[in-house]
DNA sequence: GTAGGGTTAG
């Protein structure tokens, strides 16, 4: 119980003990139990240690949730526990990962304001973020001002994300003399050796690269796994085969065991040849290494056979990653529909675009939506309507109003499909006024309902007890040339007969038996419900008796025609 | 006893 434990003492080596178990634990649930703990601490007496929240908040960070953590900081504020610089630091890498790096330049206004004078992780963090938003002249700019203004003392980290940053822009050469220039300062280079070699071997400065890896271990520098997974991919790339294979021996003679991310360039360098059996082959050397292939793997083979148009092949590959537990991703998805679509198989490519939604990751479906149409894969009436369909299944009406907003000029919005979805969308997230102003706005720009527009809207007004004006909407659309469905009538029926208005249920129901449409279950549960409070010769009681008895002779519904 | 950088799949 809650009150039992909010009169417990804070056990710190309690606490610890399950932020340690979280950190080495993995599976499905960990952001929820991470999330749960979080409650935990924060309705104990005394309130826990900014410390034992910083520690949390990693973990939550490891994960990639910097929203999350950045809601959760915002409720230790207000609970008055004070943050302390790990704390800000943490949160300003929230906001370089969300691409807010002006958040995190205002949250280093906010340190110096509280007196904190923020320390190198904190430029380092900001940096990195300048890089991050692509923005890596902004980033170098920062760098040369804290060196000239002696603010701190780059070490490691500000090297290696300046490094980077010059790198993922395209200035290897300019990366590659500041690292010189680091050889020659106190702060000697380690992995910005494998920062700069990565990026010669994708500049095809293959040749450049091993020589800078025989600098760097005359230096006496280790090279490590990355270091030689660069160069493995590196000489694919082009055609050294032969020479990466002996590195590889090489750096198992060195002591230094491939790993998977090793293992996963093989077999997307085997893929992209088109020797997805070399590929399958190698997937097989990892695993009795004991190394578990991952969604990489997978979906490098996936696109493999794919390229080969063997897309019963792919199929079999997905269902081995599913059935091992990983998660398809967009990337996943993207090689096979591109598969589909090669194949002229569309329906099948649409159906999978669908599935993604189902599968409840609607991040990846807007992401895939994206690309489509950045790759000028014209949207059509029915992928806007798919994708504002799964974001409404996942409460992200906001976004999805926001997107259809944001086509407000064009020809395809004024759609009445798009419009009967998200009337229910917002509906059944809970914002029924919404709804209802985008069936006024239907209106007002001149779209025909349909039945199913009629139905949302009657659905809105029953859940807020409007039922007056639900079943004068469905008077109305008669007269406007639209006739209930079997939903319709099911929808004011069951919810006349939950707010106890047997009479005017009797009447909708005769009605609409006469038309040919069934009670559904839910009405009929309602019906029963009924049936024990009413009088022996209700019509409620001779229409349900009616209804069973003709079902119980031949159980056809379309024999239900004469008036009860 | 808490924060920050490098390698892989469409």
């Amino acid at each position: 119980m809650n009150c039992t434990r909010n009169r417990l003492p804070a056990s710190t080596s309690h606490l610890n003990q399950r932020i340690l178990h979280l950190k080495n634990g993995s599976g499905p649930t960990k952001v929820n139990d991470a999330l749960q703990l979080f409650d935990e601490m924060l309705q104990r007496q005394p309130p826990p240690s900014i410390i034992q929240i910083n520690q949390l908040m990693t973990l939550i960070v490891k994960m990639k949730q910097y929203s999350t953590a950045l809601s959760l900081f915002k409720r230790v504020n207000m609970m008055g526990i004070p943050s302390d610089l790990y704390a800000i630091n943490i949160s300003i890498n929230c906001h370089c990962r969300l691409n807010q790096v002006a958040y995190g330049f205002a949250l280093l206004a906010t340190l110096f304001k509280q007196g904190y004078p923020p320390d190198l992780t904190t430029y380092n963090t900001l940096i990195n973020g300048l890089v991050l938003a692509d923005r890596v002249f902004e980033a170098v700019e920062l760098f040369k001002k804290l060196l000239i203004e002696k603010l701190c003392d780059p070490d490691q980290f500000m090297y290696g994300s300046v490094i980077n940053g010059l790198c993922k822009a395209g200035h290897t050469i300019k990366a590659y003399e500041l690292l010189r220039y680091m050889e020659s300062g106190s702060c000697k280079p380690v992995v910005q050796y494998n920062t700069v070699i990565d990026s010669l071997c994708k500049d095809k400065m293959v040749d450049h690269a091993l020589q800078l890896f025989t600098n760097m271990t005359e230096k006496g520098v280790l090279a490590d796994v990355i270091t030689y997974s660069s160069l493995i991919q590196g000489l694919c790339n082009f055609g050294r085969e032969t020479e990466a294979a002996r590195m590889l021996m090489d750096m198992e003679g060195k002591g230094v065991s491939p790993s998977v991310v090793t293992f996963n360039i093989l077999v997307d360098s085997f893929c992209k040849k088109g020797s997805v059996k070399d590929a399958e082959l190698a997937v097989q050397a990892m695993v009795r290494r004991g190394l578990n292939p991952d969604v990489i793997t997978y979906s490098a083979l996936i696109d493999g056979y794919c390229l080969r148009g063997e897309i019963d092949e792919a199929e079999k590959v997905l269902d081995g990653m599913v059935e091992k537990e990983l998660v398809p991703n967009i990337i996943t998805y993207n090689s096979l529909i591109n598969g589909y679509c090669k194949k002229k198989r569309i329906g099948k490519a649409m159906r999978l675009f669908q599935e993604i939604q189902h599968k409840g990751n609607p991040a990846a479906a807007r992401e895939l939506f994206n690309e489509m149409q950045a790759k000028g894969h014209t949207p059509t009436v029915l992928t806007y309507g798919i994708l504002f369909h799964g974001m409404c299944k996942n409460s992200q009406t906001t976004d999805a109003l926001a997107l259809f907003r944001s086509l407000g000029s064009n020809e395809l919005m004024k759609n009445i499909v798009l419009y009967n979805i998200l009337i229910d969308g917002c509906n059944k997230c809970g914002k029924p006024n919404l709804a209802l102003d985008l069936y006024d706005e239907l209106l007002l720009i001149g779209l025909k309902p349909t039945v199913r527009t009629y139905n949302a809207v009657i659905r809105v007004y029953c859940q807020e007890g409007l039922l007056g004006k639900g079943t004068e909407l469905l008077r109305k659309m008669e007269e406007n040339g639209c006739l209930p469905d079997s939903f319709t009538y099911n929808i004011i029926v069951r919810e006349l007969l939950k707010k106890n208005e047997p009479g005017e249920a009797e009447i909708l129901l005769e009605e609409m038996i006469n038309r040919g449409f069934m009670p559904d279950h839910a009405t009929f549960e309602n019906l029963l419900v009924r049936i024990p409070n009413v009088g022996k010769d209700s019509r409620l009681r001779t229409i349900v008796l009616k209804l069973t008895s003709v079902e119980r002779k031949d159980g056809k519904i379309s024999n239900i025609t004469s008036p009860c």
